[in-house]
RNA sequence: AACUCUAUGGUGUAACGGUAGCACAACAGAUUUUGGUUCUGUUUGUCAAGGUUCGAAUCCUUGUAGAGUUGCCA
Protein backbone atom coordinates (compact mmCIF):
# COMPACT_ATOMS: atom_id res chain seq x y z
CA UNK A 1 0.00 0.00 0.00
CA UNK A 2 1.34 3.31 -1.07
CA UNK A 3 -0.94 5.26 1.03
CA UNK A 4 -2.20 7.72 -2.16
CA UNK A 5 -5.44 6.72 -2.86
CA UNK A 6 -6.13 5.21 -6.50
CA UNK A 7 -8.83 5.85 -9.03
CA UNK A 8 -10.22 3.34 -11.48
CA UNK A 9 -9.77 6.65 -13.93
CA UNK A 10 -6.24 6.18 -13.59
CA UNK A 11 -6.33 3.03 -15.42
CA UNK A 12 -8.73 4.62 -18.15
CA UNK A 13 -5.57 3.93 -20.99
CA UNK A 14 -4.73 0.97 -19.88
CA UNK A 15 -8.50 -0.27 -20.03
CA UNK A 16 -9.31 0.75 -23.17
CA UNK A 17 -6.33 -1.21 -24.45
CA UNK A 18 -7.74 -4.29 -23.06
CA UNK A 19 -10.94 -3.62 -24.63
CA UNK A 20 -9.43 -3.24 -28.21
CA UNK A 21 -7.16 -6.19 -26.75
CA UNK A 22 -10.65 -8.28 -26.58
CA UNK A 23 -12.54 -7.19 -29.84
CA UNK A 24 -8.88 -8.15 -31.57
CA UNK A 25 -9.66 -11.29 -30.36
CA UNK A 26 -13.17 -11.65 -31.33
CA UNK A 27 -14.59 -11.50 -27.52
CA UNK A 28 -15.95 -7.92 -28.18
CA UNK A 29 -18.53 -6.29 -30.24
CA UNK A 30 -19.59 -2.75 -30.88
CA UNK A 31 -23.52 -2.94 -30.56
CA UNK A 32 -25.78 -0.17 -32.23
CA UNK A 33 -29.45 -2.08 -30.87
CA UNK A 34 -31.14 0.93 -28.73
CA UNK A 35 -30.50 0.57 -24.94
CA UNK A 36 -34.43 -1.16 -24.87
CA UNK A 37 -33.18 -3.71 -27.57
CA UNK A 38 -30.19 -4.63 -25.33
CA UNK A 39 -32.39 -5.09 -22.53
CA UNK A 40 -34.88 -7.32 -23.97
CA UNK A 41 -32.43 -8.99 -26.02
CA UNK A 42 -31.03 -10.39 -22.83
CA UNK A 43 -34.26 -12.18 -21.64
CA UNK A 44 -34.73 -13.52 -18.49
CA UNK A 45 -33.61 -16.59 -15.99
CA UNK A 46 -35.88 -18.63 -17.43
CA UNK A 47 -35.70 -17.62 -21.27
CA UNK A 48 -32.60 -17.25 -23.03
CA UNK A 49 -31.50 -14.08 -24.84
CA UNK A 50 -31.46 -13.60 -28.49
CA UNK A 51 -28.18 -12.25 -30.24
CA UNK A 52 -27.88 -8.93 -31.40
CA UNK A 53 -28.05 -8.43 -35.41
CA UNK A 54 -24.25 -6.77 -34.94
CA UNK A 55 -22.51 -9.66 -32.99
CA UNK A 56 -20.91 -11.22 -35.73
CA UNK A 57 -18.97 -7.80 -37.24
CA UNK A 58 -15.46 -8.76 -38.03
CA UNK A 59 -12.79 -7.36 -35.63
CA UNK A 60 -11.41 -4.88 -38.09
CA UNK A 61 -14.85 -3.37 -38.22
CA UNK A 62 -14.93 -3.14 -34.11
CA UNK A 63 -12.15 -1.93 -33.80
CA UNK A 64 -12.88 0.95 -36.55
CA UNK A 65 -15.95 1.63 -34.91
CA UNK A 66 -14.80 1.37 -31.20
CA UNK A 67 -12.21 3.87 -32.27
CA UNK A 68 -14.74 6.13 -33.44
CA UNK A 69 -16.61 5.72 -30.27
CA UNK A 70 -14.14 7.31 -28.31
CA UNK A 71 -13.35 10.30 -30.85
CA UNK A 72 -16.51 11.13 -30.15
CA UNK A 73 -18.57 10.02 -33.44
CA UNK A 74 -21.47 9.35 -31.67
CA UNK A 75 -24.04 10.18 -29.52
CA UNK A 76 -24.43 9.27 -26.26
CA UNK A 77 -26.26 5.55 -26.40
CA UNK A 78 -25.71 5.35 -30.14
CA UNK A 79 -23.87 2.29 -29.47
CA UNK A 80 -22.07 0.13 -26.98
CA UNK A 81 -19.11 -2.21 -26.85
CA UNK A 82 -20.10 -5.46 -25.63
CA UNK A 83 -18.28 -8.74 -24.47
CA UNK A 84 -19.15 -11.29 -26.24
CA UNK A 85 -19.76 -14.26 -24.14
CA UNK A 86 -23.11 -16.48 -24.54
CA UNK A 87 -26.15 -15.10 -24.72
CA UNK A 88 -28.08 -18.34 -23.60
CA UNK A 89 -25.48 -18.10 -20.33
CA UNK A 90 -27.63 -19.11 -17.02
CA UNK A 91 -26.13 -15.84 -15.35
CA UNK A 92 -27.61 -13.15 -16.67
CA UNK A 93 -24.93 -11.04 -16.48
CA UNK A 94 -22.52 -13.32 -18.92
CA UNK A 95 -24.94 -12.44 -21.71
CA UNK A 96 -23.25 -10.46 -23.21
CA UNK A 97 -22.72 -7.51 -21.21
CA UNK A 98 -21.81 -4.01 -22.07
CA UNK A 99 -18.32 -2.87 -21.06
CA UNK A 100 -18.15 0.15 -22.51
CA UNK A 101 -20.95 3.11 -22.85
CA UNK A 102 -20.75 6.61 -24.61
CA UNK A 103 -21.09 9.33 -21.92
CA UNK A 104 -20.58 13.17 -23.35
CA UNK A 105 -20.13 14.25 -20.42
CA UNK A 106 -16.70 16.12 -18.35
CA UNK A 107 -15.21 13.41 -15.51
CA UNK A 108 -14.30 14.67 -12.24
CA UNK A 109 -10.83 13.23 -12.76
CA UNK A 110 -10.20 13.04 -16.05
CA UNK A 111 -11.92 16.23 -17.47
CA UNK A 112 -13.35 15.82 -21.46
CA UNK A 113 -10.48 13.70 -22.18
CA UNK A 114 -13.06 11.11 -22.40
CA UNK A 115 -16.54 10.43 -24.27
CA UNK A 116 -16.49 6.84 -23.31
CA UNK A 117 -16.16 5.00 -20.14
CA UNK A 118 -15.78 1.47 -19.06
CA UNK A 119 -18.79 -0.22 -16.66
CA UNK A 120 -17.55 -1.16 -13.40
CA UNK A 121 -17.53 -4.94 -14.27
CA UNK A 122 -14.64 -4.13 -17.19
CA UNK A 123 -13.48 -1.49 -14.38
CA UNK A 124 -12.96 -4.11 -11.16
CA UNK A 125 -11.15 -6.89 -11.79
CA UNK A 126 -9.09 -5.29 -14.39
CA UNK A 127 -8.16 -2.40 -10.97
CA UNK A 128 -7.31 -5.58 -8.40
CA UNK A 129 -4.90 -7.14 -11.08
CA UNK A 130 -3.03 -3.53 -11.69
CA UNK A 131 -2.61 -3.45 -7.80
CA UNK A 132 -2.12 -7.12 -7.25
CA UNK A 133 -4.47 -7.31 -5.03
CA UNK A 134 -5.04 -11.24 -3.87
CA UNK A 135 -8.21 -11.16 -2.09
CA UNK A 136 -10.78 -8.32 -3.52
CA UNK A 137 -13.30 -8.27 -1.04
CA UNK A 138 -16.97 -6.76 -1.85
CA UNK A 139 -20.55 -7.30 -0.67
CA UNK A 140 -22.97 -10.26 -1.23
CA UNK A 141 -24.34 -8.19 -3.92
CA UNK A 142 -21.95 -8.91 -6.30
CA UNK A 143 -21.96 -12.50 -5.91
CA UNK A 144 -23.74 -13.07 -9.47
CA UNK A 145 -20.56 -10.66 -11.04
CA UNK A 146 -18.05 -13.39 -10.12
CA UNK A 147 -18.23 -14.99 -12.87
CA UNK A 148 -17.87 -12.00 -15.38
CA UNK A 149 -14.86 -10.78 -13.37
CA UNK A 150 -13.43 -14.12 -13.76
CA UNK A 151 -14.08 -14.20 -17.33
CA UNK A 152 -12.27 -10.68 -17.60
CA UNK A 153 -9.42 -11.95 -16.17
CA UNK A 154 -8.95 -14.71 -18.09
CA UNK A 155 -8.95 -13.47 -21.66
CA UNK A 156 -6.88 -10.44 -20.28
CA UNK A 157 -3.32 -10.05 -20.41
CA UNK A 158 -3.82 -9.28 -16.27
CA UNK A 159 -0.53 -8.99 -14.26
CA UNK A 160 -2.15 -10.81 -11.46
CA UNK A 161 -4.89 -12.63 -11.04
CA UNK A 162 -7.23 -11.64 -7.91
CA UNK A 163 -9.72 -13.53 -6.50
CA UNK A 164 -13.02 -11.63 -5.57
CA UNK A 165 -14.89 -12.75 -2.29
CA UNK A 166 -17.98 -11.91 -1.14
CA UNK A 167 -19.74 -11.44 2.34
CA UNK A 168 -22.53 -10.41 4.30
CA UNK A 169 -22.81 -6.29 4.82
CA UNK A 170 -22.31 -5.27 8.37
CA UNK A 171 -26.09 -4.35 10.10
CA UNK A 172 -26.27 -3.05 13.80
CA UNK A 173 -29.38 -2.78 15.76
CA UNK A 174 -30.64 0.55 17.36
CA UNK A 175 -29.54 2.18 13.85
CA UNK A 176 -29.48 2.33 10.23
CA UNK A 177 -26.36 1.91 7.78
CA UNK A 178 -27.40 2.86 4.64
CA UNK A 179 -26.28 5.76 2.84
CA UNK A 180 -29.53 6.81 1.54
CA UNK A 181 -30.90 7.03 4.94
CA UNK A 182 -28.03 8.28 6.77
CA UNK A 183 -28.41 11.18 4.05
CA UNK A 184 -32.00 11.81 5.05
CA UNK A 185 -30.64 12.07 8.33
CA UNK A 186 -28.53 15.15 7.61
CA UNK A 187 -30.56 16.47 5.08
CA UNK A 188 -33.49 16.72 7.15
CA UNK A 189 -31.13 18.02 10.76
CA UNK A 190 -32.26 14.86 12.59
CA UNK A 191 -28.43 14.67 13.20
CA UNK A 192 -26.29 17.63 13.15
CA UNK A 193 -23.98 16.36 10.42
CA UNK A 194 -22.14 13.34 8.98
CA UNK A 195 -19.82 13.62 11.77
CA UNK A 196 -23.09 13.60 14.61
CA UNK A 197 -21.61 11.36 17.58
CA UNK A 198 -24.55 9.29 16.90
CA UNK A 199 -24.03 8.85 13.28
CA UNK A 200 -22.21 5.44 12.25
CA UNK A 201 -20.06 7.23 10.39
CA UNK A 202 -16.03 6.79 10.73
CA UNK A 203 -16.57 10.59 11.38
CA UNK A 204 -19.45 10.16 13.67
CA UNK A 205 -17.67 7.02 15.38
CA UNK A 206 -14.89 9.02 15.50
CA UNK A 207 -15.69 12.30 17.40
CA UNK A 208 -17.95 9.70 19.66
CA UNK A 209 -14.39 8.37 20.87
CA UNK A 210 -15.07 4.77 20.16
CA UNK A 211 -10.99 3.76 19.56
CA UNK A 212 -9.58 2.54 16.51
CA UNK A 213 -9.11 -0.48 18.90
CA UNK A 214 -12.78 -1.39 19.58
CA UNK A 215 -13.41 -1.42 15.96
CA UNK A 216 -11.04 -3.88 15.19
CA UNK A 217 -12.00 -6.25 17.97
CA UNK A 218 -15.32 -5.65 17.06
CA UNK A 219 -14.62 -6.88 13.85
CA UNK A 220 -12.51 -9.78 14.74
CA UNK A 221 -15.55 -11.08 16.80
CA UNK A 222 -18.41 -10.90 14.28
CA UNK A 223 -16.25 -12.39 11.54
CA UNK A 224 -17.05 -12.55 7.80
CA UNK A 225 -19.88 -14.37 6.77
CA UNK A 226 -22.40 -14.64 4.09
CA UNK A 227 -25.35 -14.97 6.07
CA UNK A 228 -27.06 -11.13 6.44
CA UNK A 229 -27.20 -11.20 10.28
CA UNK A 230 -27.92 -7.98 12.44
CA UNK A 231 -25.33 -7.62 14.89
CA UNK A 232 -26.48 -6.57 18.91
CA UNK A 233 -24.59 -2.99 19.18
CA UNK A 234 -24.01 -4.11 22.98
CA UNK A 235 -21.24 -6.07 21.38
CA UNK A 236 -19.49 -2.64 19.55
CA UNK A 237 -20.44 -1.32 23.16
CA UNK A 238 -18.64 -3.88 24.87
CA UNK A 239 -15.32 -3.68 22.74
CA UNK A 240 -15.18 0.06 23.50
CA UNK A 241 -15.23 -0.15 27.49
CA UNK A 242 -13.09 -3.35 26.92
CA UNK A 243 -10.44 -1.27 24.90
CA UNK A 244 -11.06 2.10 26.82
CA UNK A 245 -10.84 0.55 30.42
CA UNK A 246 -7.32 -0.39 29.95
CA UNK A 247 -6.68 3.16 27.94
CA UNK A 248 -8.49 6.03 29.32
CA UNK A 249 -7.47 7.80 31.98
CA UNK A 250 -9.74 8.63 34.70
CA UNK A 251 -10.75 11.84 35.79
CA UNK A 252 -13.80 13.09 38.61
CA UNK A 253 -17.00 15.26 37.21
CA UNK A 254 -20.27 15.35 38.22
CA UNK A 255 -23.09 15.92 35.83
CA UNK A 256 -25.67 17.04 37.70
CA UNK A 257 -23.86 18.76 40.98
CA UNK A 258 -25.28 19.52 44.44
CA UNK A 259 -23.14 21.41 46.92
CA UNK A 260 -21.43 19.97 50.03
CA UNK A 261 -20.49 22.31 52.71
CA UNK A 262 -18.14 20.69 54.98
CA UNK A 263 -19.03 22.41 58.34
CA UNK A 264 -15.64 20.90 60.62
CA UNK A 265 -13.43 21.64 57.45
CA UNK A 266 -11.06 25.32 57.71
CA UNK A 267 -12.48 27.92 55.43
CA UNK A 268 -9.87 28.64 53.42
CA UNK A 269 -8.10 25.52 53.88
CA UNK A 270 -6.79 23.40 50.30
CA UNK A 271 -5.25 20.20 50.33
CA UNK A 272 -3.90 18.01 47.46
CA UNK A 273 -4.86 14.51 47.10
CA UNK A 274 -3.04 12.12 44.78
CA UNK A 275 -5.39 10.36 42.39
CA UNK A 276 -4.73 7.35 40.27
CA UNK A 277 -4.78 7.72 36.50
CA UNK A 278 -5.64 4.38 35.56
CA UNK A 279 -5.54 1.50 38.33
CA UNK A 280 -5.63 -0.40 35.02
CA UNK A 281 -2.05 0.90 33.85
CA UNK A 282 0.41 1.60 36.53
CA UNK A 283 2.30 3.33 34.39
CA UNK A 284 -0.48 6.13 33.51
CA UNK A 285 1.10 7.41 36.94
CA UNK A 286 -0.96 10.10 39.38
CA UNK A 287 -2.65 13.37 39.31
CA UNK A 288 -2.83 15.78 42.08
CA UNK A 289 -6.91 16.59 42.95
CA UNK A 290 -7.78 19.32 44.73
CA UNK A 291 -10.15 19.46 48.05
CA UNK A 292 -11.70 22.19 49.97
CA UNK A 293 -14.61 23.02 52.46
CA UNK A 294 -17.21 23.31 49.59
CA UNK A 295 -17.88 20.41 46.75
CA UNK A 296 -20.03 19.72 44.25
CA UNK A 297 -21.26 15.52 44.39
CA UNK A 298 -23.63 14.05 42.31
CA UNK A 299 -27.30 14.26 42.67
CA UNK A 300 -28.26 10.92 42.18
CA UNK A 301 -25.74 9.96 45.49
CA UNK A 302 -27.71 11.51 47.36
CA UNK A 303 -31.14 10.51 48.63
CA UNK A 304 -33.66 12.21 51.23
CA UNK A 305 -35.23 8.80 51.93
CA UNK A 306 -33.03 6.06 50.02
CA UNK A 307 -34.24 2.45 49.71
CA UNK A 308 -32.28 0.18 51.51
CA UNK A 309 -30.18 -1.22 49.42
CA UNK A 310 -28.99 2.54 48.47
CA UNK A 311 -24.94 2.94 49.76
CA UNK A 312 -24.67 6.47 48.83
CA UNK A 313 -25.24 9.16 51.09
CA UNK A 314 -28.41 10.52 52.99
CA UNK A 315 -28.85 12.17 56.41
CA UNK A 316 -27.30 10.44 59.21
CA UNK A 317 -24.99 7.91 56.42
CA UNK A 318 -21.44 7.94 55.58
CA UNK A 319 -19.48 7.39 52.54
CA UNK A 320 -16.05 7.50 51.35
CA UNK A 321 -15.41 10.46 48.94
CA UNK A 322 -12.55 9.14 46.54
CA UNK A 323 -9.28 9.76 47.59
CA UNK A 324 -10.00 12.20 50.34
CA UNK A 325 -11.68 11.48 52.79
CA UNK A 326 -14.95 10.22 54.64
CA UNK A 327 -18.05 11.92 54.89
CA UNK A 328 -21.06 11.90 56.71
CA UNK A 329 -23.93 14.09 55.87
CA UNK A 330 -25.37 15.70 58.90
CA UNK A 331 -28.39 17.80 57.72
CA UNK A 332 -30.12 18.59 54.20
CA UNK A 333 -31.35 21.87 53.58
CA UNK A 334 -34.51 22.04 51.19
CA UNK A 335 -35.84 24.83 49.51
CA UNK A 336 -39.65 26.10 49.13
CA UNK A 337 -40.65 23.30 46.93
CA UNK A 338 -38.90 20.45 49.21
CA UNK A 339 -35.71 20.45 46.71
CA UNK A 340 -32.73 19.67 47.91
CA UNK A 341 -30.22 22.31 47.47
CA UNK A 342 -27.13 21.94 50.02
CA UNK A 343 -25.59 19.26 52.07
CA UNK A 344 -24.53 20.26 55.51
CA UNK A 345 -21.49 17.43 55.96
CA UNK A 346 -18.57 17.00 58.44
CA UNK A 347 -15.33 14.93 57.41
CA UNK A 348 -13.65 12.63 59.66
CA UNK A 349 -9.62 13.84 59.52
CA UNK A 350 -8.57 10.16 60.46
CA UNK A 351 -9.62 8.83 56.81
CA UNK A 352 -6.73 11.24 54.86
CA UNK A 353 -6.74 9.91 51.00
CA UNK A 354 -10.04 7.79 51.41
CA UNK A 355 -8.49 5.21 54.21
CA UNK A 356 -10.17 3.29 56.73
CA UNK A 357 -10.71 4.30 60.51
CA UNK A 358 -8.90 2.68 63.30
CA UNK A 359 -12.18 2.08 64.79
CA UNK A 360 -12.95 -0.67 62.36
CA UNK A 361 -16.05 1.84 60.85
CA UNK A 362 -17.51 0.43 57.63
CA UNK A 363 -18.80 2.45 54.68
CA UNK A 364 -20.50 0.56 51.51
CA UNK A 365 -19.79 3.67 48.76
CA UNK A 366 -17.31 5.51 47.05
CA UNK A 367 -18.42 8.67 45.53
CA UNK A 368 -16.82 11.11 43.32
CA UNK A 369 -16.84 15.05 44.00
CA UNK A 370 -15.35 17.96 42.30
CA UNK A 371 -14.02 21.10 44.83
CA UNK A 372 -15.99 24.06 44.03
CA UNK A 373 -14.03 26.68 44.02
CA UNK A 374 -11.60 24.92 41.44
CA UNK A 375 -14.19 22.90 38.99
CA UNK A 376 -14.21 23.74 35.34
CA UNK A 377 -17.66 24.18 34.30
CA UNK A 378 -18.53 22.09 30.86
CA UNK A 379 -21.38 21.10 28.82
CA UNK A 380 -21.35 17.31 28.61
CA UNK A 381 -23.86 15.92 25.51
CA UNK A 382 -25.04 12.44 26.88
CA UNK A 383 -25.53 10.06 23.56
CA UNK A 384 -27.89 7.49 23.76
CA UNK A 385 -28.96 5.26 20.98
CA UNK A 386 -29.99 6.71 17.82
CA UNK A 387 -33.46 4.50 17.41
CA UNK A 388 -35.39 3.07 20.20
CA UNK A 389 -36.27 0.08 18.01
CA UNK A 390 -33.85 -2.84 17.32
CA UNK A 391 -34.49 -3.16 13.72
CA UNK A 392 -36.12 0.82 13.27
CA UNK A 393 -37.77 -0.62 9.99
CA UNK A 394 -39.80 -3.77 11.67
CA UNK A 395 -43.07 -4.15 10.00
CA UNK A 396 -42.52 -1.73 7.23
CA UNK A 397 -42.48 1.07 8.93
CA UNK A 398 -40.88 4.55 8.19
CA UNK A 399 -37.06 4.31 9.98
CA UNK A 400 -37.83 7.72 10.98
CA UNK A 401 -40.57 6.85 13.68
CA UNK A 402 -38.53 4.95 15.46
CA UNK A 403 -35.87 7.84 16.48
CA UNK A 404 -35.21 7.89 19.88
CA UNK A 405 -36.34 11.23 21.07
CA UNK A 406 -33.87 10.92 23.81
CA UNK A 407 -30.47 9.91 22.16
CA UNK A 408 -29.09 13.53 22.89
CA UNK A 409 -29.59 14.99 26.04
CA UNK A 410 -27.05 18.05 27.08
CA UNK A 411 -26.04 18.92 30.40
CA UNK A 412 -24.97 22.49 30.63
CA UNK A 413 -24.40 22.96 34.38
CA UNK A 414 -21.36 20.34 34.73
CA UNK A 415 -18.89 20.65 36.77
CA UNK A 416 -15.65 18.73 35.80
CA UNK A 417 -12.03 18.28 37.75
CA UNK A 418 -10.06 21.01 37.33
CA UNK A 419 -7.22 18.87 35.49
CA UNK A 420 -9.93 18.10 32.80
CA UNK A 421 -9.41 22.06 31.49
CA UNK A 422 -6.84 21.02 29.03
CA UNK A 423 -8.00 17.82 27.78
CA UNK A 424 -6.77 17.30 24.09
CA UNK A 425 -9.57 17.33 21.73
CA UNK A 426 -10.82 14.05 20.92
CA UNK A 427 -9.02 12.37 23.78
CA UNK A 428 -11.61 10.13 25.30
CA UNK A 429 -11.56 9.32 29.30
CA UNK A 430 -13.51 7.99 32.04
CA UNK A 431 -15.46 10.30 34.14
CA UNK A 432 -15.49 7.84 37.37
CA UNK A 433 -18.43 6.00 38.07
CA UNK A 434 -19.96 7.68 34.76
CA UNK A 435 -18.64 6.30 31.74
CA UNK A 436 -16.22 7.16 29.08
CA UNK A 437 -16.13 10.94 28.05
CA UNK A 438 -14.64 12.64 24.55
CA UNK A 439 -13.33 16.31 24.19
CA UNK A 440 -14.97 17.69 21.87
CA UNK A 441 -14.20 19.84 18.90
CA UNK A 442 -16.80 22.51 20.16
CA UNK A 443 -14.41 23.02 22.58
CA UNK A 444 -13.37 27.08 22.82
CA UNK A 445 -11.31 28.50 25.22
CA UNK A 446 -14.68 29.50 27.54
CA UNK A 447 -16.72 26.51 27.30
CA UNK A 448 -15.35 22.62 27.29
CA UNK A 449 -17.47 20.23 25.39
CA UNK A 450 -17.95 16.51 26.48
CA UNK A 451 -19.08 13.62 24.49
CA UNK A 452 -20.19 10.48 25.89
CA UNK A 453 -18.50 7.61 24.50
CA UNK A 454 -20.82 4.92 26.22
CA UNK A 455 -22.04 4.71 29.93
CA UNK A 456 -20.25 2.43 32.32
CA UNK A 457 -21.77 -0.71 33.07
CA UNK A 458 -24.74 0.12 36.01
CA UNK A 459 -25.71 -2.51 37.79
CA UNK A 460 -27.48 -0.06 40.32
CA UNK A 461 -29.68 1.01 37.83
CA UNK A 462 -30.34 -2.20 36.39
CA UNK A 463 -31.17 -3.50 39.92
CA UNK A 464 -33.34 -0.05 39.82
CA UNK A 465 -35.41 -1.05 37.24
CA UNK A 466 -36.51 -4.29 38.58
C1' A B 1 -42.05 -14.48 -10.54
C1' A B 2 -37.36 -16.62 -11.83
C1' C B 3 -32.38 -17.31 -10.58
C1' U B 4 -28.23 -17.15 -6.90
C1' C B 5 -26.63 -17.36 -1.92
C1' U B 6 -27.53 -18.36 3.26
C1' A B 7 -29.66 -20.92 7.81
C1' U B 8 -25.88 -23.31 14.86
C1' G B 9 -28.72 -20.46 22.20
C1' G B 10 -31.65 -13.91 23.11
C1' U B 11 -27.44 -11.66 19.47
C1' G B 12 -23.27 -13.12 16.79
C1' U B 13 -19.45 -16.65 15.68
C1' A B 14 -16.49 -21.74 15.75
C1' A B 15 -16.36 -27.19 15.16
C1' C B 16 -10.65 -32.91 8.77
C1' G B 17 -18.06 -36.84 8.54
C1' G B 18 -16.27 -38.44 15.13
C1' U B 19 -17.31 -34.89 22.85
C1' A B 20 -21.66 -28.77 19.73
C1' G B 21 -17.08 -24.65 21.85
C1' C B 22 -16.30 -19.15 22.35
C1' A B 23 -17.79 -13.91 22.87
C1' C B 24 -21.72 -10.64 24.07
C1' A B 25 -26.44 -10.49 26.60
C1' A B 26 -29.21 -12.38 30.97
C1' C B 27 -29.04 -14.38 35.99
C1' A B 28 -26.43 -15.72 40.80
C1' G B 29 -22.16 -15.13 43.90
C1' A B 30 -16.90 -13.47 45.36
C1' U B 31 -13.37 -9.39 45.29
C1' U B 32 -13.15 -4.01 45.05
C1' U B 33 -11.10 3.38 47.67
C1' U B 34 -15.36 3.50 40.59
C1' G B 35 -22.56 -0.29 42.30
C1' G B 36 -16.59 0.12 37.15
C1' U B 37 -12.77 -3.65 36.43
C1' U B 38 -11.51 -8.75 37.65
C1' C B 39 -12.91 -13.82 39.08
C1' U B 40 -16.40 -18.09 39.71
C1' G B 41 -20.86 -20.36 38.49
C1' U B 42 -25.91 -20.95 35.98
C1' U B 43 -29.66 -20.80 31.94
C1' U B 44 -30.57 -21.22 26.64
C1' G B 45 -28.84 -23.92 20.34
C1' U B 46 -27.59 -27.28 15.11
C1' C B 47 -34.80 -24.22 10.60
C1' A B 48 -38.25 -28.81 9.31
C1' A B 49 -38.94 -33.69 7.18
C1' G B 50 -36.72 -37.56 4.77
C1' G B 51 -32.13 -40.07 2.89
C1' U B 52 -26.62 -41.76 2.72
C1' U B 53 -23.32 -43.54 6.82
C1' C B 54 -20.97 -47.57 12.19
C1' G B 55 -21.50 -42.27 13.01
C1' A B 56 -24.40 -35.96 10.15
C1' A B 57 -24.34 -29.10 12.38
C1' U B 58 -21.28 -30.89 8.26
C1' C B 59 -22.97 -34.86 2.40
C1' C B 60 -27.86 -35.57 -0.77
C1' U B 61 -33.36 -34.47 -1.66
C1' U B 62 -37.64 -31.69 -0.60
C1' G B 63 -39.86 -27.95 2.10
C1' U B 64 -39.68 -23.33 5.06
C1' A B 65 -37.48 -18.65 6.17
C1' G B 66 -34.09 -14.59 5.15
C1' A B 67 -30.83 -11.86 1.84
C1' G B 68 -29.26 -10.63 -3.08
C1' U B 69 -29.95 -10.10 -8.51
C1' U B 70 -32.90 -9.38 -12.88
C1' G B 71 -29.02 -1.01 -15.27
C1' C B 72 -25.81 1.58 -21.05
C1' C B 73 -25.41 2.23 -11.63
C1' A B 74 -21.51 0.99 -8.42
Amino acid sequence: MTGESICASDYFERLFEWALALIDAGKAYVDHQTFDEIREGRGNTHESGKESPYRDRSPEENRALFLQMREGKFANGECVLRAKIDMAHSNLNMRDPVIYRIMHTEHHRTGDTWCIYPMYDFTHGQSDALEYITHSLCTLEFEHHRPLYEWFLEHLPTPSKPRQIEFARLNLTYTVMSKRKLLQLVEENRVSGWDDPRMPTISGIRRRGYPAEALRNFCKTIGITKYSSTHDIALLENAVRESLNKTARRYMAVLNPLKVVITNYPEDQVEEFDAINNPEDESAGKRKVPFSRELYIERDDFMLDPPKKFFRLSVGKEVRLRCSYWLKCEEAITDENGEVIELRCTYDPETRGGANPSDGRKVKATIHWVSAAHAVPAEVRLYDRLFSEEDPEAGGQDFLDALNAGSLTSVTNAQLETNLRDAAIGETVQFERLGYFCADQDTTEEAVVFNRTVSLRDSWARAQKK
